[in-house]
DNA sequence: TGGTCGATATGATTCAAATCATAAACGCCC
DNA sequence: GGGCGTTTATGATTTGAATCATATCGACCA
């Protein structure tokens, strides 16, 4: 919870209810408010001309989605849609300052968590740029198994479709198939039912 | 200037001087400092392992670098070199939190290079993983133009080699050659003596 | 003035991922 | 249980950027 309950309620945010595949905000809207996830999550993507989707982000309860936007002052990046029935919280730009400008502590975490989203988006597009794709998404996998709640959990169950994992690192789904499988059979990764484990 | 020179003074910064092609840091290295550039240029980058660059930033006088590693609590993710004989001011990580919580302006204008950053690397990702190396090209080029000093004044001269865009994108030098000559005969952008410019 | 180095240029060839086509497996709901 | 949509799977073919090879240009300097 990146920010506690008490204090969104305590600034009168306002909770709210979406449901699956409804938007949230369209890219290049204007930031005008600061989200939380309560419960559910909403993917960030946008299109490419030929409609291939990029997915930029999923984000889960008690993350914020949206506020780079906020904090370096342009217009949202990315669609924001629900991926299941979702419960946000929202406050207007300028009370998400004034929160931040209240409480140091909070402030720092934004920070910390701008800085680890570019660490992320860092190793992504070294990947991306240099390496072939069996190295991409072990990589991915790999960032994804020490960088959620699972952290160090042996056997790890990779939460994503092969189709999501293609539209993170902008291979085709069919590339994604192949390699996943090809990894399997050197021992880099299980799958157990279509599903991709890593230990 | 994003600390500006009495607080850097104030906290007892240490300034100095390296030369060209010296290291700041090695990727993998602990976080430790804080660092601003006070003249010249420092480049992060890194390698892959067939020994392909790939440029995460290059950063001028007045712009801080490595300090996400900092606010992220990871280590430095790339190496940091200069392009040129470069003074610098470097305060220890303590300090530098230090400062954060006693300026929230401060605060606040590094919060914001972040999500500008993430900007930056966010539209890099979507761009090389769908699209082809003219549409990357320009794309690149147009956030340049858009996002320096120089900021829509017209006839943008790039300040960047052919090789330093194809380390900067993914691309090969050839590559980049090929493409920005086509864009040229297509009026998408000018070339006179080499130099690439962009209106 | 000639020499060296880094940047730009250009053609020929290769190769791996995208694309296209089609099918099987699974989950879900009426 | 049967039908439907989504996900996974697999083969055949195409394609465009990487790779390789080589040449020219320009700046700097001895």
């Amino acid at each position: 919870m990146i920010i506690p309950k008490e204090i969104l309620t305590e600034y009168k945010a306002h909770f709210f209810e979406i449901q699956k595949d409804e938007y949230v905000f369209l890219e290049d809207d204007p930031a005008l408010f600061y989200y939380q996830v309560i419960s559910g999550s909403v993917k960030m993507s946008s299109f490419s001309d030929d409609g291939q989707e990029f997915i930029q982000g999923i984000f889960r309860a008690g993350q914020s989605f949206g506020e780079p936007a906020i904090l370096g002052d342009f217009p949202y990046p990315n669609n924001a849609i629900a991926t299941e029935k979702t419960e946000l919280a929202r406050v207007p730009k300028a009370v998400f300052i004034e929160i931040l400008n209240a409480h140091f502590e909070i402030h720092k975490k934004f920070t910390s968590s701008l800085a680890n989203r570019l660490r992320y988006k860092a190793i992504l597009l070294k990947e991306i740029s240099s390496y072939c794709p069996d190295h991409i998404i072990i990589t991915l996998l790999k960032y994804l198994r020490d960088n959620t709640e699972h952290k160090g959990k042996p056997n790890f169950c990779v939460p994503y479709t092969r189709q999501e994992i293609a539209d993170m690192t902008g291979l085709r789904v069919e590339t994604v198939i192949r390699t996943v499988k090809k990894l399997q059979q050197d021992g880099r990764l299980n799958i157990v039912q279509h599903k991709i484990f890593l230990r």
